[in-house]
DNA sequence: AATATAGTGTGTATTCTTTACACTAAGTAA
DNA sequence: TTACTTAGTGTAAAGAATACACACTATATT
């Protein structure tokens, strides 16, 4: 049973919530624990502060540790602090969470020191988790639900090209709820920051469906103006 | 020259934005440093986090050692952890705001050792400050002036009775804008989260306007629905 | 007693936004 | 050719946001 941490001292660490949408569903990527405390317990990735590196850089850091993936929409939303959080000693800890594309299935890179494995799960279907993340797990949850209401976060998690279908699905399974097809259209067409291509789907067994792109310099021009997404 | 911080070492602080509604003004509460570095600035008071306190505790007693104010309504905001905020070394910080209500003046509590004196100083004129403690106050600032619009904080910074016109100016100044009075009004009491007292003003040499209280268990009932409280 | 002053308190019409709701069109598979 | 599956579309009604101006009341002043 090794010490990892000197019972004397405060620790800062990075725990991030990465969010993929895939197939329909909301997932978050998961990693089950090496060592010792939890061991074999599922765990959200994170990671010790290094002591010349900026918290941002230090999540950046993991999830490319993780993923391969680099220039990712990462935010943090909070800090987590309770003196008993971490059974071996005072762990302070800043969440961020993170969206990235699963087109169809994305490799995984192989996992560091602490991790035997990291797997997509989705959000509705999670194990027990190690420590207190499943609060950080739920608060930033709650975060990407609020927010996906005023800022275009949601193109983030899908593939460049996507129907509006797509667009809706994740609206319906980050809001926990249906959204009626004709006013979602109409008001997200209406906010005129959707590039519509002249491609459509393919591979669909039934009538394939325009594809779109999200305009970032549209968006970038209405910016002052907050957008409401939801409902 | 002493130096507080061993350079090999990070730590956690708290830094609080706290505000303050008077005289149709919003405040923050400054310290003086009487320390080095930044000795003689003005900063956002704050603090070391110890290690067998949790960092919202932490931030309660800075306020508390601050004003003699306790179970005030304070939240945590942001983590900076930019490596050389702080010019003795590491130092991440957890910055809170609060909301206090300034009936009058309020005496502030002698100050501890690392500050020489205590002041009220208005948001629209702030001198400048310690560290990077204009970047937290105004992403702090950022934050009420979010939130203000969806959740019932403002009635923190007033009187427990208030009338409509005190609710409508702090309103303003917190969104930095005129509002119209017939449709404020008609909105707030729309709600219906106000109770109208059989009170008036006092001491003022015109027409005495009704005074009202915030009314948290109709509030808590219509909980579940979003309020919105700008425009 | 009359008047000036300063802020309180109120209603309506217009525009914009949100919601509710159901059928035809297009492409694929058999 | 037919059956199946999803794409794509419009309108009416209700609700929310905005713009806008004047009479009322309490006090202070002469």
């Amino acid at each position: 049973m090794e010490t990892i941490l000197p019972k004397f001292d405060s620790v800062f660490s990075i725990d991030c919530v990465i969010f993929g949408f895939d197939d329909g569903e909301l997932k978050i990527l998961l990693i089950k624990r090496n060592e010792e405390p939890f061991k074999d317990w599922w765990a959200l990735p994170g990671n010790i502060i290094q002591h010349d590196q900026s918290i941002d850089l230090a999540a950046e850091r993991i999830l490319y540790e993780l993923t391969g993936l680099k220039d990712i929409f990462m935010e943090q939303f909070h800090t987590f602090g309770d003196v008993n959080r971490h059974p071996q000693g005072r762990v302070i800890t800043v969440a961020y969470y993170a969206m990235i594309r699963l087109n169809g299935t994305k490799e995984l890179k192989p996992i560091s020191n602490y991790a035997s494995k990291a797997v997509w799960i989705p959000v509705n279907d999670l194990p027990k988790l190690a420590f207190d993340h499943e609060k950080i797990f739920s608060r930033g949850f709650d975060k990407i639900r609020n927010k996906i209401s005023y800022q275009p976060i949601a193109f983030e998690l899908l593939p460049e090209k996507f129907t509006l279908t797509q667009l809706q699905q994740l609206y319906e399974v980050i809001l926990s709820k249906k959204l009626d097809k004709r006013n979602f259209r109409k008001k997200m067409l209406n906010y005129g920051i959707l590039k519509e291509l002249d491609e459509k789907q393919k591979g669909v067994s039934y009538r394939a469906a325009k594809l779109y792109k999200f305009d970032k310099r549209k968006y970038a021009k209405l910016f002052q103006k907050e957008l409401t997404f939801s409902s």
